[in-house]
DNA sequence: GACCGATACGAACGTTCGTGCTATTGTCCG
DNA sequence: CGGACAATAGCACGAACGTTCGTATCGGTC
């Protein structure tokens, strides 16, 4: 790889970290030269406008996000256990270190669900790239019989997300140490619900 | 009323609706003014900082809440009914066209989650009373007889947040048409699990 | 009719924003 | 060892930012 593509490696990792905190505006590229100890304009060099360089923060992010949360849990059995895994790992992923504002994909939503532009849009196709694996999870869970067939995958989707975003929400800005445990409470009651009795699991 | 302070309230009724897009932070005096027809000063004398426009926004927007959705949800029955009121009237909060970029707490907690301050401080005390309003009214519930005990408040109140932030998220960027039918869904579901049986109901 | 506080204005402050140029450094291949 | 080209820095730009200042226009009080 390129000394290029490393210091831009470089530059995206800072970048997010900083974007998690402030938000995809509030980033700035003076103070992200500053805090790189790199010249405003050597910097901007690499990415040619800030828009570009904002849709390269979320692409990294989302790289990032899909190689420690969606990727490690699809080495698990389909059904409970697989979504278990996701859900822990999406916890683990917010409360993290590495994005130190918390899960960056939840402030830019906020920031940019009424801004129009080529931010915007990129940023709603990975979340419904996100999305849709979430549904399709419980799909899977459904063909390996050990999710009920008559329950909405998208409403299985869009509960996960809720309950997320609450724990988001309670941890980050209200400071609770109590909502990762709340979070999970909800997170096995929304599974005993979407999961096939036990008796007719025997069944089949 | 003094003119000063109608037009301080009408500055602030601006100020929200494009906060609720833009964000606090990208709020700002020059836009606010020229969308007023008002001078950046003369605007500006109103409220000597940007930060005190900031927390006076929020203010605002915290009586209006109160006004169009807890007040009107205290003259329904406690238990059910009054939480059905509170959650539909929070729904049509969020999607109505006082503020056009839907809830503006939902936007202003994700944007200040990590940037320590005044602004920061005030939205969790108005953020905790809303948090705090929610647990009381599943214990007043609990009181006239139609929760369950052995279930806790702030758990309820955390996931109807999270049913809430989901039909945000689906509906103001995802532009889910069906974000509110899963919503309603989703909390209907999480009636039907904290409401005592019937049977008990009637041994009482 | 003179004074006054409240209200609003235009102009300007210093700073930071994103974005161009131009030059200099560094790296790698022949 | 040298020449090509990628990578970074220096500097400047116009615009916008929050904020301050001096001033003009009021309605109301002595």
């Amino acid at each position: 790889m390129s000394k290029g593509s490393l210091t831009r490696e470089h530059i995206l990792g800072e970048a997010s970290a900083l974007a998690s905190r402030v938000g995809l505006d509030g980033l700035t590229i003076g103070t992200l030269a500053d805090s790189l100890n790199m010249s405003k304009s050597g910097l901007f060099a690499h990415f040619r406008s800030k828009e570009a360089l904002q849709i390269q923060v979320l692409d990294h992010a989302a790289e990032r996000f899909v190689a420690s949360v969606v990727r490690p849990a699809l080495s698990e059995r389909r059904g409970a256990a697989r979504v278990r895994a996701l859900f822990e790992r999406w916890l683990a992923w917010d409360a993290g270190n590495q994005l130190p504002g918390g899960c960056i994909f939840v402030a830019a939503s906020a920031e940019l669900d009424d801004q129009p532009g080529p931010v915007r849009d990129h940023l709603i196709r990975l979340q419904q790239q996100w999305y849709d694996a979430l549904a399709t999870t419980y799909r899977h869970g459904v063909e390996a019989g050990s999710f009920r067939a008559d329950f909405s995958a998208e409403e299985f989707a869009q509960d996960l997300y809720g309950i997320m975003l609450a724990y988001h929400h309670r941890s980050r800005l209200m400071r609770d140490p109590a909502a990762a445990e709340r979070a999970r409470g909800a997170f096995e009651r929304l599974l005993a619900q979407v999961v096939v009795p036990a008796r007719e699991e025997a069944h089949e």
